[in-house]
DNA sequence: AGCCGCACAGCAAGCGCTTTCTATGTAGAA
DNA sequence: TTCTACATAGAAAGCGCTTGCTGTGCGGCT
């Protein structure tokens, strides 16, 4: 049989009541009697309860964090940040939490059912991050889903995910629209005219607001689009190197490529190089996020940078209460554009 | 107030015992009964009590996964694997349960406090990925705990760690040694008598398995090495950067630069390009891991491949207990050499 | 016809903790 | 000295669920 509260009691000669006491912390209790429990407690090598502590109390110190993809680092680093900031061990604040760092996938079933596996557990908090899939039915269920969690006290926080309105939660929104209009900018003003785009997933919101912000860009300059110069595709390098084949096959006199993110554009490089063109001179390349491998690429990729340590960062300490959300419950965070040697002046 | 197991009880008209039988599905309800709480279940939009649940069946659904940094491919593409397989949404196996992914940043204090935390939650099982902290004492503190929890009946699985004897946890251990050593043979092979060497952090399991492998190469070989040869540094990029360019002071003459994981290789990569020195017609680098950015790397490295996610999902699966142990509770993961464009023999 | 046994459903006793309320001892106030 | 007030400690009532055990009604057996 485990340790239990009792055992400890029994053993500091003091009630169940006061060990608990003890151990939370939020009641006076003498220093000599507490000196007694925390020695039977070492004594005994006792671990709390958590479910029957939780049972009792009614809360929890789960916290949850949403991800696409854990294993792409672009989520690693958000939901990294989020942990080191929730106060788990090492954290500042009192009171260890536990992160529960939940891959949906990008699926919209796997999203729900976390959501109510973590309503279930009647987490803390929950955090979602990055883009929100567009299908009118998954979000109306997920607006619900949120509402109720927040309804029952949960902090739900977006993080880099556009705002849901009436649901309580709290929205850290990439401003995906703005970066994308400012690269593809930056690559006009360097003279390009003819640009590929290798456009993410459709009916994701970061895929069709970076679009946007691309298209935004050609219109202002007057630049009119062609059909064939945009392509879908997943978020992975073997998709930007298809992609990329298939760009330069319909119109082989492209002299920029721009990629939905950086893994993408990896792979867009990749595909370049096979085919035997040069980066920047024969073709200018372009990614988004600039994850930490991105400076490493030959060239190194010109790209928009999010801030996605700070904003995880701030969405935990915003979940955990220790930062005031922002007005309106809706903060905009914007990318920087990093512009680096895969871009460069179109061939003449 | 939120619904309760009694308000789904009273609005089918059954008893709260067979409200949990239907939810539970684990003793004969009659299909109408079943129907009917169903759909009771449904109008009151009701979510079961983790902790309730946990509490009185004593068994909890959480399954914890330790990494060193959650924000690095190398611990995401396991822990990514770890999920997959533990039949949490998607899954194949009933029941749905929750994976924590916990980051320890590489610190004994935060892993055992994760630990603890864990066995608080009464984990149905812990997966410890990566390589382990050296140091006496914390592997003493972190044997105990997992005997702890192994007693108390949380399934433990090493993976990509050595084992710890008695404990009752199963180890999937990779290679390092065998790897390490077949990657420094090939570049022996190749003709390089000269060969720096970019460990990891001192105190690591990984990294002084991965030298050793190193080691044994030259010894094999009848080379005599140079201590200047080594240099000590984390496992990022920059840390790869600057060792390589304390390596190239110490010793100009070096034709092949060894790092401990592909990270690292691409920070020796930057610094020997920064320096204006060819790879390989220069010098040679070699990584370890081959986490998928490797490939992309100009030149592509060569590494040694570590099956990630395979072992992940094994380990997973084991730590279900849907998959035997291996006999004796230890398997070895063996790597496999990826020659690619990164080596090459030494310049004349 | 009488009996056994099976298929269900309900009762009620916890699971291990938190917390309210009450009891006690002691110090300071009157 | 007597009363009030505070500082602690304990008793006990749950928190919401699971599950062993106890009914109950019915079909099939002899």
């Amino acid at each position: 049989m485990t340790v239990t509260l009792a055992d400890v009691a029994a053993r500091a000669q003091v009630s169940p009541a006061t060990v608990s006491r003890v151990l939370n912390g939020n009641y006076p209790v003498a220093a000599s009697t507490r000196e007694r429990v925390l020695k039977a407690v070492d004594e005994l090598d006792y671990v709390l309860n958590g479910p029957a502590s939780a049972l009792a109390a009614a809360t929890s110190d789960l916290v949850g964090i949403l991800v696409n993809d854990i294993a792409d680092p672009f989520f690693g680093i958000m939901a990294g940040a989020v942990q080191s900031e929730i106060g788990g061990p090492g954290g500042r604040a009192g009171g260890e939490r536990l992160a529960v760092v939940c891959n949906t996938g990008g699926t919209p079933e796997r999203e729900l059912t976390y959501l109510t596996l973590l309503q279930r557990q009647r987490a803390a908090a929950v955090v979602l991050t990055g883009g929100a899939m567009e299908d009118e039915a998954h979000q109306t269920a997920v607006a619900a889903k949120l509402r109720r969690l927040t309804e029952a006290g949960t902090r739900v926080v977006l993080c880099g995910r556009p705002p849901a309105p009436d649901t309580g939660a709290i929205a850290l929104t990439f401003d995906n629209r703005g970066g994308g209009r400012e690269l593809t900018e930056h690559l006009i003003g360097l003279g390009h005219r003819r640009l590929g785009y290798i456009a993410g997933p459709r009916e994701r919101t970061t895929t069709r607001h970076r679009l946007e912000g691309h298209r935004a860009a050609l219109a202002a300059h007057g630049i009119e689009e062609d059909p064939r110069w945009t392509v879908h595709g997943r978020y992975d390098r073997q998709a930007g190197y298809e992609a990329t084949l298939e760009l330069m096959r319909r119109d082989p006199t492209l002299t920029a490529v721009v990629a939905a993110n950086d893994t993408v554009a990896l792979g867009a490089c990749a595909a370049l190089r096979d085919s035997g063109l040069r980066i920047p001179d024969d073709v200018s390349v372009a990614g988004f996020d600039d994850l930490p491998f991105s400076i490493d690429a030959v060239p190194a990729l010109t790209t928009v940078r999010l801030p996605l340590a700070e904003a995880g960062a701030r969405a935990g300490r915003v979940a955990m209460g220790r930062e005031e959300a922002p007005v309106g419950g809706i903060a905009t965070v914007r990318g920087e554009l990093m512009v680096r040697g895969s871009s460069g002046g179109p061939r003449s």
